[in-house]
RNA sequence: GGGCCGGUAGAUCAGUGGGAGAUCGCCCGCCUUGCACGCGGGAGGUCGCGGGUUCAAAUCCCGCCCGGUCCA
């Protein structure tokens, strides 16, 4: 995607006699002064010209640099917003916030929402994993969490607010008074942005080779690589706080400029590397030309940097290559304290995933330089140093240490398990004296364990290991198949089939306690009734639908199912008679369905509520359905419900029932209600709307929320847990009922246990004792009969030995038992088959269809009796089947048969031969 | 949401169609001044669950449950 010069040709350009170059390095285009420059000065086009050097017209630390930047664009009419947080949880199609822009995407961007003020200002969290293998590398060019200073305006068609000039006006008037920086050194590179299914021209804006700002120009909606203009253009800009405060004070790498205040404290705990300035001043500037992402590798990256430095690989390995590891510590530690902190419970599913991606390489790292239990340390001085500036990270402290302390402790067992495993498996390797590739890659797909673990192993044993440089891009290669998930088309079908009818009239939000209506037919769709307005409540935010009926003159039929479509139509599945069109009808709500549904619904908050306070803020909702029988809410909990938990909760819970709290529900703005309750409003996840539905137990739990409420917690009567499981790692699932609908449970309950107690014949409180004894009477008895089937085996043994038949020198013995015991019958054999003569032993056990077991020893099998082959003979002759080999024969017959008959059958199968 | 690996004694695991095993731990005994070791003996199992194939399934097939791991 490219856009034409005039989209960058500014009347500004021209006033200040910029000129359009293209660069000689990437042959992109970009304006200077300096008519003499034909590199764009972008790394890695080109080196950092600011490290060891005053160029700054100020020296700002991160505080510093968001504080100028906030200032300088409040004094220029735009309104401070709050950071909102790295979680995106107000958004499906990302889990983590990665820009400014995120924060108001896509109800703000597309229109359905106005924003909190327009003009804004904001600097924000972010994070981002994509660089996470480089970060350090580039000196802290790259970084998973900084923060974006984004300068916002939303431009409608009806009013305008700002556009390009003035975007970058503001860039140009901030770069020159507050941090000085000479015209001739302001490089704007001509870019193109997209992301998040938006796009539009940008600049990349430059100055001593390090790239500050880029300033966007939104204005497209990106569909299958289409373009297609929006009606509401955005200036997004982003200017790199943390890069600010590096360039203002010419440290050898960012991480000096923000951590500058905590290493004094990390040292403590862990050694700081102190690689001679003049060596990091001098190799600094080169760490420009690292590309993150795919393409360069590690290694790659190292050559170039050397080469253009100067600097031998093997003093980069030496004196570099551990302060960087300390710098990527920095930044992931940095990263696990602001996700933790806002109650993300690391799992291997969704952002939980993330949060365990980055604690598990912090953790390598830290066990890397030999200091894996420092960890948590670690973290704890993150949340001193940024706690001042962001007080949640404070709050949140206990709960925090708890759940990565939990963590690491489940990859401390993950690796103890993977290395005992990798240990017995690697002796096979020995003797070719080479790990191969295919191992590396399995151990750490199967066992989490990367091939630094596997080369402690292997060089203590002298053995090398195969280590590609592109080791991570094959682990991803056998992902490659995996399959995209289909999506439901019936539903697209319906809505396409009904875009034509006006969106339903919902009688239900305003009579939440009436069950019949009256409402005329509109239409008739695959089944589906369309009605003008409707009482049943559609299948949503986890709520069953109602059920009912509707009646007219002259005919009747069943709802059993009421869908919402995305345009507002409501559609009821019936069953029976179809109305015409145009006619008025009566709709009539199942009321006991509906009235449990209500309970359950608002139970399901009451629940939530009790979970937060019983298992700590991060037990978000990670998912919830109410149907009339019993609902389920599912939370995350990086530990097992305990009994304990599970009681508290129950109690918790009831204790709001008894309360006799009213619910209020209030339709609130977006950005009002954002402002007063904050985010964890979305438990349900995204709410698509300007306006929002807010459903308050006053105290207790605010969500954003489409179902129906009781009035008043008391309405909800009892609520009792029924069981609890676990889902995902770190998500528990809570199941329970609420008001009558608990009852067949707890009479279920009951049920059980007089069964159980009737069964056993002993009183309800002495179940448990009683099976206990019962069982260890059964395993007594299993033991006796086990010692009596050895005696009774041995005298059976010597009655058999004196009918023994010998035919071409071996020894056949053939016994008939009726006892249907298989280890009986081996006990008789073991009786008889020890001995240095040749020996076959036949045993028939059990009636009706008896199993045949044959063994010959081994002189037996030399004498050329194969036990088998006999068998199988033998069930040949008397019906039945059996197999087996030389020394071990057995099957089933199919008729009965006496010790006199099966002797008969033995001679002549062995007259046969 | 997807891929891959796994579930057998209290623990770690072996066992790829034919009688459920090893090591550690546990119990008893021997040896020893005592401890560690050593020696001998013993207890301990719904082979995750449910179907199917087979004369026969821990083992093969299907489904489910549970755990782990990599990725989106």
């Amino acid at each position: 995607m490219r856009f034409g010069p005039e989209v960058y040709s500014l009347e500004f350009f021209h006033e200040r006699g910029y000129v359009r170059k293209k660069c000689r390095i990437c042959g992109e285009y970009f304006w200077t002064v300096n008519v003499d420059r034909d590199v764009c000065g972008e790394s890695p086009c080109e080196e950092y010209k600011f490290v060891g050097k005053n160029l700054s017209k100020k020296k700002v630390d991160v505080r510093g640099s968001r504080e100028t930047f906030l200032r300088f664009f409040e004094k220029r009419g735009h309104t401070v917003i709050k950071p909102y947080p790295v979680v995106a949880r107000w958004r499906t199609d990302m889990f983590l916030t990665d820009a400014s822009i995120v924060d108001f995407q896509p109800y703000v961007t597309s229109g359905i929402a106005p924003p909190p003020a327009n003009p804004l200002v904001i600097s924000q969290p972010c994070i981002r994993l994509v660089d996470i293998d480089k970060v350090g590398l580039t000196f802290g060019r790259h970084l998973t969490i900084f923060e974006m200073g984004g300068a916002h305006a939303f431009n409608y068609p009806d009013k305008e607010v700002y556009w390009k000039e003035e975007t970058v006006r503001y860039y140009h008037e901030y770069v020159r008074e507050e941090f000085g920086i000479p015209e001739e050194e302001i490089i704007y590179k001509e870019s193109v942005w997209s992301g998040g299914g938006n796009a539009g021209p940008c600049f990349e804006t430059i100055s001593y080779g390090l790239e500050l700002a880029t300033l966007v120009f939104m204005q497209y909606k990106t569909l299958d690589s289409e373009l297609i203009e929006l009606p509401i253009r955005t200036v997004d800009t982003g200017y790199g706080i943390e890069r600010f405060a590096w360039f203002s004070q010419g440290t050898p790498s960012c991480f000096d400029a923000v951590y500058g205040g905590l290493y004094n404290s990390i040292e403590k705990i862990i050694p700081i590397p102190k690689p001679d300035r003049k060596l990091l001043e001098r190799y600094s500037p080169y760490t420009a030309l690292v590309v993150p992402k795919a393409g360069q590798t590690i290694a790659e990256a190292r050559r170039i940097v050397s080469q253009r430095s100067g600097i031998p690989l093997e003093v980069i390995e030496r004196e570099i290559a551990p302060l960087e590891k300390i710098y990527a510590l920095l930044d992931y530690t940095k990263s696990i304290t602001f996700i933790i902190s806002e109650g993300v419970v690391p799992s291997n599913i969704k952002v939980g995933y993330l949060a365990r991606l980055l604690i598990r390489k912090a953790y390598r790292l830290m066990d890397s330089i030999g200091s894996s239990e420092k960890l948590l340390d670690i973290i704890d001085l993150q949340i001193d140093y940024w706690g001042r500036e962001f007080p949640h990270l404070i709050e949140m402290r206990n709960e925090t240490l708890e759940i990565i302390d939990s963590e690491l402790r489940k990859f401390r067992e993950t690796l103890s398990k993977g290395l005992t495993y990798v240990e017995r498996e690697i002796k096979k390797f020995k003797s070719v004296g080479v790990v191969p590739v295919e191992f590396l890659v399995k151990m750490y797909d199967e066992k989490g364990l990367t091939p630094d673990y596997i080369k402690n192993i292997t060089e203590s044993l002298n053995i090398k290991i195969e280590l590609p440089e592109n080791f991570y891009e094959l682990v991803a290669s056998r992902h490659l198949k995996a399959t995209p998930t289909q999506q439901e088309d019936w539903i697209k079908i319906l809505e396409e089939k009904s875009r034509n009818y006006p969106a339903t009239i919902k009688l239900y939000y305003e009579k939440p306690l009436e069950f019949n209506f009256k409402a005329k037919v509109l239409g008739v769709v695959d089944g589906y009734v369309i009605l003008d307005r409707t009482l049943f409540y559609p299948t949503g935010g986890g709520q069953a639908s109602d059920t009912g009926i509707l009646k007219w003159d002259g005919g009747e039929a069943r709802v059993s199912n009421v869908i919402l479509l995305a345009g507002g139509v409501i559609l009821h599945k019936i069953e029976g008679d179809i109305p015409r069109l145009g006619i008025e009808v009566e709709g009539f709500i199942d009321k006991e369905r509906r009235l449990s549904l209500m309970r359950h619904h608002t139970a399901t908050h009451i629940i939530l509520g009790a979970s937060r306070r019983v298992l700590g803020k991060h037990a978000w909702q990670a998912g919830a359905e109410k149907e009339p029988d019993k609902a389920r809410l599912d939370v995350y909990h990086h530990k097992r419900l305990t009994r304990e938990d599970i009681e508290r909760i129950e109690i918790e819970a009831n204790r709001i029932v008894a309360s006799r709290i009213p619910v209020i529900i209030r339709w609130m703005d977006r950005n009002e209600a954002e402002k007063l309750y904050g985010f964890t409003l979305y438990q349900g996840g995204e709410v698509p709307s300007a306006v929002i539905r807010v459903v308050e137990i006053p105290g207790w739990d605010v969500e954003a929320c489409g179902g129906i409420h009781c009035e008043n917690t008391e309405d909800v009567g009892i609520i009792k847990i029924v069981r609890t499981e676990r889902i995902q790692d770190g998500v528990e699932r809570l199941i329970f009922t609420a008001g009558p609908a608990a009852l067949p449970q707890l009479q279920i309950n009951d049920k059980i246990i007089h069964e159980a107690s009737a069964i056993l014949e002993t009183p309800p409180q002495n179940i448990g004792e009683k099976l206990t004894e019962t069982l260890n009477e059964l395993k007594e008895i299993k033991r006796k009969l086990k010692t009596y089937f050895k005696i009774v085996a041995k005298s059976r043994a010597s009655e058999l030995s004196e009918k023994s038949l010998t035919i071409d020198g071996v020894e056949f013995y053939v016994a008939r038992e009726l006892e249907d015991d298989k280890e009986y019958s081996f006990y008789i054999v073991d009786e008889l088959i020890n001995v240095s003569k040749p020996r076959c032993v036949i045993v028939v056990f059990g009636s009706e269809k008896p199993n045949i077991l044959v063994i010959a020893n081994y002189e037996a099998q030399k004498r050329g009796v194969n036990a088998g082959k006999l068998a199988e003979k033998l069930a040949e002759k008397i019906g039945g089947k059996a197999g087996g080999q030389s020394r071990l024969g057995q099957g089933v017959l199919s008729i009965n048969i006496d010790e006199e008959t099966l002797k008969k059958v033995l001679l002549e199968v062995l007259k046969q031969k």
